[in-house]
DNA sequence: ACACAATTTTGCATGACGTGCAATTTTTGC
DNA sequence: GCAAAAATTGCACGTCATGCAAAATTGTGT
């Protein structure tokens, strides 16, 4: 397909959520207006509404995806569930660490404001069905219940890995959210 | 305290919920906006914006508490961890079942808007936060970090449960949670 | 390199959201 | 019943968000 555009695109969103993240962490979520992002983006506000449906969209990191041989390597594993699941959902986590300011940066803004807060949650949904679809695949569909359970599980468990690294990073993201994964085996034994 | 003006002021948050509601079930949420809402419940706009600081509030359902005896009986217990939680966590999830289809509706309203949808987890939140400090209590403050992990995984549980409930209820609500958090023993067994 | 078709960007008009403030009405405690 | 406290309301205002049609930009085939 036309995926030179489809770059462009997503390119620009990206610029653009720089551009709208600097401004909040410079002035504050509440006193930044869509008028403002669009013209440090230079662009123009009905634009701004062409890339994002809602203001607050534009706080929030573009989506993440796993890679097709990590999945298919998941899927067809005889391992052991939890360390597969921690060796698929780790890489993906590891390359955004390039860019780890920027990724602190945007998560103080979207603490400041409940509304965006609850929204991040949206993000991680996202990867919720990726991980479901894995499940199930790797179960060949017998017990989906469970499949769903164990991607809610595993969801909740990278959210958290998210939060406490933030405030006390002696390790990356990507290992807190691998060691995290692995300490499901024992969370419930006395 | 003034409990009197608290009581009415948490039935008419209620009533412009109901209405609220309503009025979104029949119009779709999009076409029904804050004047209406207001003029439907008898009320002015700017008295709806004193109520919900938004108006999406106003569908989501108003939050839930633990009585103070059950979270004393938790933290006390020496039982297994789960069956506890079960035991803490089902009670007020029995009462609400008095108005399922309340409930129903509502969850249908919130379902066809993603903004609403993200927003119900809020109310989940709320409640994971409850729970975490009951986990802490009863773990004397010692390893905080496996409480917020297990308060996580157990909020998780209670949203799966609550969308699985759903669509599919030859179950109660508190009875699909209470197994849910169960089944969390044998979650990561082969 | 060029033209033209497809797509994107933009301006304008419009309606809904949400807040501050000050006046009015209602409720509560005495 | 009356004064103080709290809740409700109207008004003015700025921001958010969308539809539509004109203008600008980009990708493609020759």
């Amino acid at each position: 397909m036309s995926s030179l555009r489809e770059k462009r695109r997503i390119k620009n969103a990206q610029s653009i959520h720089r551009v709208a993240i600097n401004l909040a962490a410079e002035h504050g979520l509440d006193n930044v207006t869509t008028e403002m992002i669009s013209e440090a983006a230079g662009i123009s506000l009905r634009t701004f509404f062409n890339y994002f449906p809602y203001k607050e969209a534009a706080f929030i990191p573009p989506e993440m995806n796993f890679t097709q041989e990590s999945i298919n390597s998941f899927v067809t594993s005889k391992g052991d569930l939890l360390e597969d699941l921690a060796k698929l959902i780790t890489p993906p986590f590891h390359e955004i660490e390039i860019d780890q300011q920027h990724l602190k940066r945007s998560h103080d803004v979207v603490k400041q404001n409940p509304k965006l807060m609850v929204m991040r949650v949206h993000f991680v949904h996202e990867f919720e069905s990726k991980i479901f679809n894995a499940i199930v695949n790797r179960f060949k569909d017998e017990e989906q219940q469970k499949a769903r359970h164990i991607a809610a599980v595993i969801s909740a468990t990278i959210r958290l890995s998210f939060e406490t690294w933030i405030d006390e990073n002696e390790n990356t993201l990507a290992n807190t959210i691998g060691d995290n994964i692995l300490s499901l085996k024992t969370l419930f034994n006395k």
